[in-house]
DNA sequence: GCGCCAATCGGACAAGTGTCCTATAGTTTC
DNA sequence: GAAACTATAGGACACTTGTCCGATTGGCGC
């Protein structure tokens, strides 16, 4: 019977993560979760103590979908260069939900850095995860000196154009700066030492 | 009595404002407002018919300072390049805060426009605020055709610094980058035409 | 001094919150 | 088939939420 508690568990932390994409963490109630997941409201208790544990669990289905992604976009793409491009489709991607709803990462983390430091804690380790991969394909792009600036540099950029795109609902700003990273990326890859400073 | 009610009227909306911005708009109760403000639980309904109403008014209460804020800039620094420079003064300026609660406008803007877009339509209103200084700036730098455009991504740049700065609590960063928008500023008042498309 | 409105005050209200409990159904193990 | 778990179910819980009242006070014009 394994089986189908794992699935229910699945069930009710899938429903949890986008709900807490959609509405946000606080303004999203145990009912809310309850309902969407289809399931009755105290069972929820025989998986997670709290609803803060839910957010835990949700946070830890995102880190292991996105390390998969990253894993799988290694071995798909030889070049860093490919794969920090491959990074970059992200936007153009989820294009219509970031206008609706802002980063899922970068949204989540506003939220709890507030005066939930200890759950941000957690939704921060989206953010390393991101960083850490960046900084890997940019080292191996010759520039490990600087590498892990340089990834914290792209994932401000990613977050400035993402909080923009959302305020506004602004699709063609998006895509501007889109191929504006595109070429810097470019420039990075030709050795043009400019943009380490520009 | 207009004076004294007044400034009762200012205290609440004031201290809604700092909650708002510290705790997050749906994280704050009306028993934290009232409490902060320091007036009778009741009372609170002569001035302000619904919470939404506290946080419309908290609004105007930013717009109206940063307006004043913007028009003094205006007057005090002579050149475009000089006022563009002091907007960008703010970043450092309020470093400690932004580590953290993040961008007042970003964090607010980024909450509401989930599922309140009514109350993120009021709050969108500080961005074109800015905005809209911004390009009349710009323009005056002789960049008419696209000042729109390039106010927009000054403004993307600062909510990236502040969402990553407030994610890793990480005060080099930010001075870094801002040092970065500095030189792009530079190179924008020389005339270099490079920073439009880079 | 009286009436009048502005403003203050504290408590009541229903609805919703996260959490917990106990009863039951289903599955596995002896 | 009995016993022992796993899992499902739904209601009760104490508390907080935003909202609303009615009673009271304050100062002003007449």
């Amino acid at each position: 019977m394994a089986r189908k508690s794992e699935r229910t568990r699945q069930r009710i932390v899938e429903a949890a993560n986008r709900l807490f994409y959609h509405q946000g963490y606080n303004r999203t109630s145990f009912s809310d979760v309850v309902e969407a997941a289809g399931v009755p409201r105290g069972n929820i208790y025989y998986y997670f103590k709290s609803k803060d544990d839910i957010l835990r669990a949700a946070i830890d289905y995102r880190l292991e979908r996105i390390g998969r992604m990253l894993e799988g976009w290694s071995e798909s793409y030889r070049t860093p260069v490919e794969r920090i491009k491959r990074f970059l489709d992200i936007l153009p991607d989820s294009v219509d939900s970031l206008r609706q709803y802002g980063c899922p990462m970068g949204s989540l983390n506003t939220e709890l850095g507030k005066e939930q430091r200890d759950l941000q804690q957690e939704a921060r380790g989206l953010f390393t995860l991101f960083e850490d991969w960046l900084a890997d394909q940019l080292a191996e792009l010759g520039y490990a000196g600087s590498a892990r600036e340089l990834a914290r540099r792209l994932l401000a950029w990613g977050q400035g154009i993402s909080v923009i795109t959302h305020v506004h609902g602004d699709a063609e700003f998006l895509q501007r700066e889109k191929a504006r990273i595109d070429r810097w990326v470019d420039r990075l890859a030709a050795g043009d030492d400019t943009c380490l400073t520009d």
